[in-house]
Parts: C-alpha cells; structure tokens; sequence
RNA sequence: CGGGAUGUAGCGCAGCUUGGUAGCGCACCAGGCUGGGGGUCUGGGUGUCGCAGGUUCAAAUCCUGUCAUCCCGACCA
C-alpha cells in the first residue's frame, strides 16, 4: 500500500521552467521524475512504480512470444563495436570513456554486437536456431539536443530483441511474432498507435516497421490513407508517378534571367517574358549538397521542398549530410548560386539524384550555370542524366496514397517501437555462422526489435493526460485506487484505513491519502495530478453513510452506501 | 554546427539599468483558526546570487573568461 503520509512526493504548482510538452512538465509537477542533467531524469517512487509496470507488461509478453530475457552490462568494450565500424559510423552520439589503463570503452546505444557475439558463442547449430532474446536495458545516447523531458533523453530504458535466423523464411516467421507481441503489449498499455512502414536504414534489411504513438508533440511524422490503411513514415513514402507522356521538348534555350535568386523571382519573370501560365512547377530545383565530403545534387520540381531527413534516410551508405556552404560554392567555381543547373553535371563532377516525379523525359526550366541565366526545354535523358531516383521531396497533406490514390494525411507520433530485419550485417561481420543440414557454415539472418519503456511513460502521459493532471490505464498506474481521507477527527482517516486494507486484500493496489495536514481541496488537486484511475473520498459522506467514488478520466462521480461500497468498488475497477 | 535567451532558496521568479552585503510567491518548520476544491493568521530563511579571474573601500549588480541549461533553425539553392 501507498502511504501519502510517507511517500517520497512533494508536488509542484508550477510548471517547472525548462519543460516544454505537457508529458515533461505533469511528471516532474506531479512528483514522478526529477531532472538531473540535460536528458538524463532520476525516478522518484511513483515514477519509478511507473516505469516497472511498463517493463513488466513489455517482459510478460516477451515471455509469452517465447523470448529470451537475458541481460547485458551498459558498459561495453570499443572492440566488438569497431569490428562492425559502428564505433566510427556512431559518430558523436556515442558516449565514450576510457579506464585507466586507457583502454576505450563506450555506453551502450544498443546491442547488436553483444547478442551477436552471445549467441555466437553458444550455439554452432542450424538445430539451435531460430532464437529470439531480450533485454531490458539503459541505453545511452549522447544527443545533440536532448528535448521534450523523458521523451528524448540521452539515457532511457529500451527493450531491445534480436531473432536469429538460417533463413529469410525464418526470419519473416520471427519478425512476425514479434509484430503480434508488440500489438499485444501496446494495446495493453492502453495506447493509441499505428503502424507503419519505415525505412529500413542505410545498411539494408528487407522489411522495417514502426510503431507510433500518434500525439501533436511528437517528432516523428507519418502519413495514412484513410481509405485502404497505407501508413508509413514520411522518410518512407513512396511516390507513384506516371512516365512522361508530353511532347518531346525544342533544344535547350538560354535565357536572361537577372535577379531572379528564388523559385518565386523566377515564376514572376517567366510569365512577364514568355506569357502567363507559367508555376513553380515547371521549375526544376537544384539543391546542392555535401555527402560524406563529396559534393552532390538533387533535383525536385520547383514547388516542393527538399525533405533532407527522407532524402538522406533513402540514400544509402551516407553518414553526413550537409547544405552546400559559401565555401563549397568556391571550390567548384562552375557553379553559381542560385542559378545552378544539371546538365553540366558530368562536367563539374557532380553526382545528381532526383526526386521519382522528375520523370524520364519530362523537360524543365532550370538554372544555366551561369550569373543571371537560366534555361528552358532542359530534357531529363537527353541533357542531363541522373545516379538514380531518391525519394526527395518533402511529403504535403495532398498528395496521394501510393496503393490507391487517395490523398493522405499527415500526422505526428511518438516512436515507441521500431522492427526490422537486420539481415546478415552484424552475423557477417562478427563471423556468426551455424553448420545446416548438409554440414555446410551459413551466416545467420537476424532481426531487431525496440520498445522504448521509459519513452513509453511519457508517450501514456501525452495521449492520456488532461488540463488537470495525469490519467493513466489502469495496468501501468502507480495503483488502481487512491483514496483520501478527508475532514476533521479520526473517523474518516479510520474509516478510509479500513477500506485501504480490504480492498487490498481483494487483489488492487492501493494508495491512500492519509495526510493529516493538507486540506481536502488539496488531496483532490494531488489526487487529479497523479492521475490513478480511481479515486475513493472517505470524509463528510460518513455523516449520511456515504462514500464518494470517482473515475479520473471521465470525471463521473457517485455516492456509494457504506454497506455495499466495498463490493461495489472492487467490482467496478476489477471490470475495468 | 549556427542563432536567441537564461543561470539568484527545493520549485517558479524579482533585484542588475544607477555597485552599499539578498527579496517575493509556492513549498518547508513552530503555533492558532479552518476543515469538500491548492484556505487563513502569527512567527521562522533553509542561499557558494553557476564557476574563475578582474575593476572597486565595497560586486548578485560593472568587465573578461569559462561552464551549464533552455528555445529556435538545421531547408526555397
């Protein structure tokens, strides 16, 4: 049982300054977390409670998938992490240290490595596999920019999965399983999701999912037909385009374009010189870019944007991705900004890339390469070619559903789940292989799966809270009842005593509010902020044999006889 | 990485322009009233004014440096 009168909670009034989003500032004002350093939060005891309901929910339906729980240290050898050149490729969001000796070590971000080598070590069998195993664990992420409280923090609680496989086939069946699991728990968890198709990264990987809390603070976007249910990443939308069908178009012609610097300047003069009717999609825009130190470009129809993160998320084996700067436009003195062309690409020694909507064939008005210049009729195919199609540009409420054509819609969520298959990356590169039937070693394919617990404690927070406090589901609340004792004399706090122990003894947690100090108005703001979903008022109803009941989240309150208050609350919360 | 801002009590903030040795609200401690919506009265200050230098008789305040934190932007070529 909860005691109010000696739990670990002082709860603000104030919002607390440096919080943002409504999840941040309810859990520190209504004493679950506290902040210790930038992204890195210490868990008071509701908190606390919080966060192992969570992780017990995510452990008990790993465990009935049939999963493995193992456990690994946070801190881990440079060695494992250079074999896959994740020690480089991590760049600075890994946190790193050295012992004394010198040695380096770093804490870990995630742990394919270390399961990689674990079942390499144990098992030498295609009879041994398939395996799935887990962990809940601390990882460590050292973000540029920690924000939004407990929702992007350089340390947080992430269950990670990882499936072994000798086959695709296998491979697809343990994805699966994981998929359903990951149902399971979220919708236990009393959250609201979707999922969708995400990119499956740089490295590979035939299928990738997210699951995503969906919630107007969140950072990730994604778009969904309503009509057939396609729902992806914005990183991952595809773009249906139809071949080029127009006229072929007259030889490239330059001409004089002064001060026309942006899409718009342009627009306007085309129109004055050549006639109205002219819009900025008949303009081809040229983004220049550094990619690991090699200057490339990508093309999209002038009235979009470039979606840098989509862009760079589709384009394979890049690490870093820039925006040309002044000094980049010095070293290749062919270009000029903002009147930047492809056709003379080739020539300069830029790669190009283009958005699927610059078509085969289609012709464009562009840049010409030189001051004040621009060009028309410039054909994709015959004056310029391109490395490859790249999904490029930013995704617009509007566009249509690449399955069947209906327009989208975009909403943000929070990522609370990620799974894919890995493929043989990490079993290749740590050399995990099994003999098959036939005595012959084979690499094994492998899967990973995320969930990020204490990401998922703010994620509730921000779908479940209200303009009072929090409101949690049942299964992850601190407890199932918080009752208050509430009035003068001893005879509420006796009498709420007593309810606390039987309904206890009927198998719900409890919390009661048996705080001799504070007001009754009091314990009801606490009551509201700490968001457990029933709450029990044991005070001035004793005088007419009554007790209040309430429901936090729908606000509905009743008035139950003494006699039959017992029963009736442990029934109703029970069918909960 | 770039831009903007802020560091003063557990939390939220004022004081800084014009230097004189720190204050308000909440919380907290003692006591009284009140006792169903963050009530009230009396008394109590719990502080390395981020840190380090400097100027000065005197620095929270002015100067220099440094550290930390928060927000915005990582885009119209």
């Amino acid at each position: 049982m909860l005691r109010m009168s000696t739990l670990l909670l002082r709860t603000l009034r104030d919002d607390p300054a440096d919080a943002e989003v409504a999840s941040h500032k309810l859990l520190v004002r209504a004493g679950y977390v506290r902040r210790v350093a930038a992204g890195i939060y210490a868990w008071l005891p509701l908190g606390y409670i919080t966060l192992r309901n969570i992780e017990r929910i995510v452990r008990e339906e790993m465990d009935a998938a049939g999963f493995q729980e193992v456990h690994f240290p946070a801190l881990l050898p440079k060695d494992p992490y250079e074999q896959t050149n994740r020690w480089d490729e991590y760049g600075q969001d890994l946190f790193r240290l050295q012992d004394r000796r010198g040695n380096d070590y770093l804490l870990g971000p995630t742990h394919e490595e270390m399961f990689t080598l674990m079942v390499k070590g144990e098992y030498s069998s295609y009879k041994d596999l398939p395996l799935s195993i887990y962990q809940i664990q601390t990882k460590y992420r050292d973000e540029t920019r920690p924000r939004s409280g407990i929702i992007r923090g350089r340390e947080f609680v992430m269950k990670d999965s990882y499936s072994f496989d000798l086959d695709d086939e296998g491979l697809a069946i343990s994805y699966e399983k994981h998929r359903s699991a990951y149902i399971k728990t979220f919708t236990r968890l009393g959250m609201n999701y979707n999922i969708v198709s995400a990119v499956s990264g740089a490295m590979g990987g035939s299928r990738s999912e997210e699951f995503l809390a969906p919630c107007p603070t969140g950072e990730d976007t994604y778009v969904l037909c309503e009509k057939c249910g396609y729902a992806a990443n914005v990183e991952a939308m595809l773009t249906k385009v139809a071949p080029y069908s127009g006229e072929s178009a007259p030889a490239m012609e330059v001409f004089d374009s002064p001060n026309t610097p942006t899409i718009d300047s342009l627009v306007d003069l085309l129109n004055s010189k050549f006639g109205p009717g002219h819009v900025a999609a008949d303009t081809l825009k040229n983004v220049l870019l550094v990619a690991d130190g090699k200057a490339i470009s990508v093309l999209v129809p002038g009235d979009r944007e470039v979606d840098l993160k989509r862009f760079q998320a589709n384009l394979a084996g890049v690490h870093e991705l820039r925006l040309f700067d002044d000094q980049d436009f010095v070293k290749y003195p062919g270009l000029v900004k903002g009147y930047v062309g492809p056709q003379d690409a080739k020539k300069l020694g830029i790669t190009v890339y283009a958005d699927p909507r610059v078509v085969i064939g289609s012709h464009w008005i562009t840049g010409a390469n030189q001051k004040d210049k621009h060009v028309r009729y410039v054909t994709h195919g015959r004056d310029f070619e391109i490395e490859g199609f790249i999904e490029a540009a930013e995704v617009k409420a509007g566009d249509t559903c690449p399955e069947c054509a209906t327009p989208v819609v975009i909403d943000r969520a929070i990522e609370i789940g990620h799974i894919f298959q890995l493929g043989r990356k990490y079993a290749q590169a740590l050399d995990l292989t099994v003999l098959d039937k036939d005595g012959k070693s084979r690499v094994v394919t492998m899967g990973s799966y995320g969930i990020g617990v204490s990401r998922a404690v703010a994620a509730i927070a921000e779908q479940t809270h209200d303009e009072i406090g929090l409101c949690w589901p049942r299964e992850v609340a601190p407890a199932d009842i918080h009752i208050i004792a509430a009035g003068k004399g001893d005879q509420p706090f006796e009498m709420a005593e007593k309810f606390a122990q039987d309904i206890e003894a009927a198998g719900l947690r409890v919390m009661i509010d048996d705080r001799r100090d504070p007001s009754a108005g009091v314990k009801f703001k606490d009551a509201e902020l700490i968001g457990i979903p029933f709450i029990m008022v044991v005070g001035k109803g004793l005088e007419s044999g009554v007790v209040e009941f309430r429901n936090r989240k729908s606000g509905e309150k009743s008035e139950l006889p003494l006699a039959t208050a017992l029963t009736t609350i442990i029934s109703t919360i029970q069918e909960a």
